[in-house]
RNA sequence: GCGCCCAUAGCUCAGCUGGAUAGAGCAACGGCCUUAUAAGCCGUAGGCCGCAGGUUCGAAUCCUGCUGGGCGCACCA
């Protein structure tokens, strides 16, 4: 007869294939529809608060790849502190204003974009981010975040743009928030100041120049009496000679005059030899050699203004290029106004917003920079300033926006003074009391405020919140007090930050204000706020308006945040509250192709979230970010996603082996106590302890690649390859109720959930639907989101088993070797097929002496027979020192039921096919004679 | 150019404060099974620990330099 129906065979409706790309959005849709958030949230109030504060991402594009890894990392987090026992909030963010959406608003608008008024654009640019918020909110959900997706926060909510300008005013107030004229990257094709993040460099072509500046004033050397002599400048920008005022040379080099033409020219002496080769003189002397501090403070003849500019030292002169003599206009260069400054010259910045010469200029008044320089040329070549003239590339400094060239132009500007309230010093103390993972992140951040320059948080453009400052139009000075500040939140309030151009500068004030000059007239600020001040202050936007806790617990975005977000947080914290925003700071590599190198679309090796999620879903992705170790450089590629699908499958498989086995398991009467469990089902409890413990430890220190890998190989090693392999004999064969059969389940049944709940914050999906398919359990929590981690537990550490299974294990191998050489003569095919004769040494002797009979199961051989001395053809090991194993086909007949080989079969008249162990099972479920 | 970081099998990771023949899993290759079956089991092979020096009885591990890569900064008059 076919015994099979006897068996107990697996058996479950969770399926084999995940078909996760159609089952994901299923999910989705009920957790949505069941308000999973809200529920996990209220099951959870009464716990300890852990505060994840959300990076704003901004709203302007699809996400990428790092969007989705620090999105799932933080989602993996959150659901694993709440399975710590925490009561984790998770409130996501956009940043919504700057220049990209104003920028990309434009391009919409095309031609009427110049038409149309201040608010209505605004307007425009509050829709556009608007839609990005919806599609980006959309593009995370799918990602499997557990999120308030009902109630981000926005940095466009009118009650985010109050926020923003009450801490705006809180700089104002203590004196932090200084105006000076300043050089700064300024793009003319945007006409608005750039930060320096907001300026990439990149190859272009410009025209360099050798200019002669005639000596004005008496030299003092005797050789140069009565010539011609002119110090040579080279510059790579002509259109900045309108500004220039000194020329720089190097306080420790050796100048040089030398004569040639009937002129002497002032040079670098480790730069004359090429400079003259450029000026196309091949025969020259030098009349005289000086150094520059014998002429400091000389005048020379500007080439084509009636004014002088004055010789000055400065160490940053290099002899690379030129001549050692360095054009200077401490409007139109960072070092150049430095210098400006140690030698109080005037900052001249003849060029407006859309780099047009002002009246400034003179007679290039009205003429563009760039249609100035060709012009400037031609006039010095004329008046024979102009000693030669070249084409050069080299690296310049482009908008980030628009790529063109940008320019260095002094204009007035807003700054919060890193110096002033000494908030350097405060903000360096402050980072020393935050924790970050990982640790090298202190020094990185610290090295960035110590030598960071003032904060520029002005921007000449529309799209973002007003500097809220209010000026005398009389004397300049800026109106701020209690009364305007209450005033401009009330405004901003009910109507958002576009009440500040909507309503006239004495709605702001009190009635009949007047400046102590005694001035009655007003002006408010029309430049925007810098969007790192935006999301900076998200700490009193969110945390502290929504009742949560400052500091926040942990931020966590890209390592290039710690000169982004963490440190525009951590400035606008210290200087107003005194304290960091953040008690931990954790930063993940970027992510990279297989090469290790940066996703580019000009090199096309960008791999999209989408895409891998229409590939194979979510919860690949998920593994994706849990497998690889984020404190390096993040890699994906096809072969990577290929190998975690894999690994997927076989944590699916075995997962639906465990649950397969458990059809008719009843947890709450079946389950045998720990004591009465078989020795095997212990160890196995022993084994998943460990992994118990592994995985929470990889969760509390947030190396998620350990609870991959941990997880990764239980499945394959400890469950798959061993201990459900061996325990299917007892599982399919004895009887359904038998101690054997619910020894094994029990444990079964233990590793089931605790490995759900375990990779529930990785592979939320896979584990939801599983948890369904688990024996009812009253006992057992309905929601794995609100359940907690299996704690640990000591008894089952069981360490004396540990050790000796191991040596089980060793020996078991040994066997399985000689098994496999067996297969490959073809003497056996299914090890059960094989009967072995197995000798030990001494040693080993002492403490196999009562496992015989374990080994023969765990070999899975029909019959395992020890014997003193090594069997005649018996293969010794290599590995374990007196171990001989012999591998013969069994003689006995097969039970067609269990299909183990025994001398029994056969003896029981009515079932002759089967052994006795089935026989007796067979006749325990009442089965008649075959 | 400067600061911080990274480099171990084809892939993802272990390898603790220096200690013996550098470990797993996956993939690859070969075989078995058909009672987890678009599954499962067994076996085999695979490493100049980025390169070069140095310290040491001993280096994947510590030091220096180099190469490649990442993030950030600066400069290019």
């Amino acid at each position: 007869m076919d015994y099979r129906s006897t068996l107990n065979l697996p058996q479950t409706k969770f399926k084999m294939k995940a078909n996760l790309t159609q089952k994901e959005p299923e999910f989705l849709k009920k957790w949505e529809k069941e308000g999973l958030y809200a529920e996990v949230q209220e099951a959870t109030k009464d716990r300890p608060l852990y505060l994840l504060h959300d990076g704003p991402p901004y709203a302007n594009g699809h996400l990428h790849m790092g969007h989705a890894f620090n999105k799932i990392l933080k989602d993996m987090i959150l659901k694993s502190k709440r399975m710590f026992g925490y009561h984790a909030p998770y409130v996501p963010g956009w940043d919504c204003h700057g220049l990209p959406i104003e920028l990309n608003v434009d391009k919409e608008l095309g031609a009427k974009k110049k038409e149309i008024p201040k608010l209505s654009f605004r307007g425009a640019c509050r829709k556009y981010a608007g839609k990005w918020v919806k599609t980006q909110s959309a593009e995370f959900k799918r990602f499997g975040v557990l999120a308030d997706w009902d109630n981000p926060y926005l940095t466009i909510h009118y009650s985010y743009e109050a926020a923003i300008a009450r801490e705006f005013n809180r700089f104002l107030t203590n004196g932090s928030v200084v105006r000076a004229k300043k050089p700064v990257y300024w793009c003319s094709s945007c006409t608005t100041a750039l930060a320096e993040a907001e300026v990439e460099y990149d190859d272009h072509t410009s025209t360099s120049i050798y200019v002669k500046f005639p000596v004005a004033s008496d030299l003092g050397i005797p050789a140069l009496e009565g010539k011609q002599v002119s110090v040579v400048i080279w510059t790579t920008t002509p259109w900045t000679l309108p500004a220039n005022v000194a020329v720089a040379l190097h306080p420790k080099f050796d100048y040089g005059a030398y004569e040639a033409n009937g002129e002497v020219y002032i040079l670098a002496q480790g730069l004359a030899e090429s400079a003259m080769h450029a000026f196309g003189f091949a025969e020259y002397t030098e009349v005289c050699l000086f150094s520059a501090t014998e002429i400091e403070g000389l005048e020379c003849h500007h080439p084509f203004l009636p004014r002088t500019s004055k010789i000055v030292l400065a160490d940053y002169v290099t002899l690379e290029t030129g001549t050692g003599c360095v054009h200077t206009a401490p409007g139109h260069g960072r070092e150049d106004y430095i210098t400006g400054l140690k030698y109080e010259l005037d900052v001249l910045s003849p060029v407006d917003d859309r780099g047009v010469f002002t009246e400034e200029a003179g007679k290039y008044m009205g003429m563009h920079i760039n249609d100035a320089n060709p012009v400037i040329c031609e006039d010095m070549q004329a008046s024979g300033h102009l000693l030669s003239q070249n084409k050069m590339n080299h690296s310049y400094p482009h908008c980030w926006r628009c790529k063109k060239p940008v320019i260095f132009r002094a204009t007035k500007q807003w700054f919060i003074g890193m110096d002033n309230n000494d908030l350097r010093q405060k903000a360096l103390a402050a980072i020393k009391d935050v924790t970050w993972i990982p640790s090298w992140g202190m020094e990185r951040i610290y090295g960035m405020v110590e030598g960071r320059p003032d904060w520029c948080l002005s921007r000449q453009r529309a799209w973002g919140v007003p500097i809220t400052a209010i000026t005398c139009d009389d004397c300049g000075e800026i109106m701020n007090n209690d009364f305007i500040n209450k005033r401009i939140d009330e405004f901003f309030i009910k109507e958002g930050a576009d009440a500040w151009f909507a309503h006239d500068v004495k709605e702001f004030m009190e009635e009949g204000f007047q400046c102590l000059c005694g001035g009655t007239s007003f002006t408010k600020e029309e430049d925007i706020l810098d969007v790192w001040f935006d999301s900076g202050v998200s700490y009193a936007a969110v945390l502290e308006e929504r009742g949560l806790e400052t500091p926040a617990d942990l931020y966590l975005e890209g390592s290039d945040q710690h000169r982004g977000w963490f440190q525009s947080a951590l400035l606008a914290s210290v200087g107003t509250r005194g304290v960091a925003p953040y008690k931990g700071v954790l930063t993940h590599g970027f992510v990279v192709d297989k090469h290790g190198k940066k996703m580019s679309k000009s090199i096309g090796n960008v791999i999209a979230p989408e895409e891998i999620i229409k590939q194979y879903g979510a919860e690949i992705l998920r593994l994706w970010v849990s497998s690889e170790d984020y404190r390096d450089d993040i890699k994906i590629s096809d072969e990577i996603l290929r190998q975690l699908a894999d690994s997927y499958r076989k944590i699916r498989n075995t997962t639906r082996y465990l649950l397969s086995n458990l059809g008719d398991f009843n947890p709450a009467t079946d389950t045998i106590a720990f004591d009465d469990l078989e020795e095997l089902d212990r160890w196995a409890l022993s084994q998943y302890e460990r992994l118990k413990r592994k995985v929470r430890g990889g969760y509390e220190s947030f190396e998620f690649h350990q609870v991959y890998h941990g997880l990764q190989n239980f499945c394959t090693v400890t469950l798959s390859n061993f201990y459900l392999d061996i325990i299917k004999d007892r599982l399919y064969s004895e009887l359904p109720d038998s101690l054997s059969r619910r020894s094994a389940q029990t444990v079964l049944y233990e590793i089931a959930v605790g490995m759900l709940k375990l990779m529930t914050p990785v592979n939320s999906f896979t584990a939801v639907e599983a948890w369904d398919y688990l024996p009812e359990d009253a006992a057992r929590e309905d929601n794995l989101f609100i359940a907690l981690f299996p704690d640990e537990n000591d008894d089952y550490l069981q360490d004396e088993l540990h050790g000796k299974w191991q040596q089980l294990q060793q020996v078991r191998g040994e066997i399985t070797k000689v098994l496999e050489l067996a297969r490959r003569e073809k003497i056996i095919g299914h090890p059960l097929e094989a009967e072995v004769w197995i000798s030990v040494g001494v040693d080993l002797a002492e403490s196999l002496a009562d496992q015989w009979q374990t080994l023969e199961r765990i070999a899975n051989v029909s019959k395992l027979n020890h014997v003193d001395a090594p069997a005649v053809g018996a293969t010794s090991s290599e590995t374990i020192a007196g171990l001989t194993v012999l591998v013969k086909a069994a003689t006995t007949e097969k039970c067609e039921r269990c299909w183990t080989r025994s001398a029994t079969v056969g003896s029981h008249g009515d079932h002759p096919e089967i052994c006795s162990r089935c026989h007796a099972v067979v006749t325990a479920l009442g089965i008649e004679e075959a």
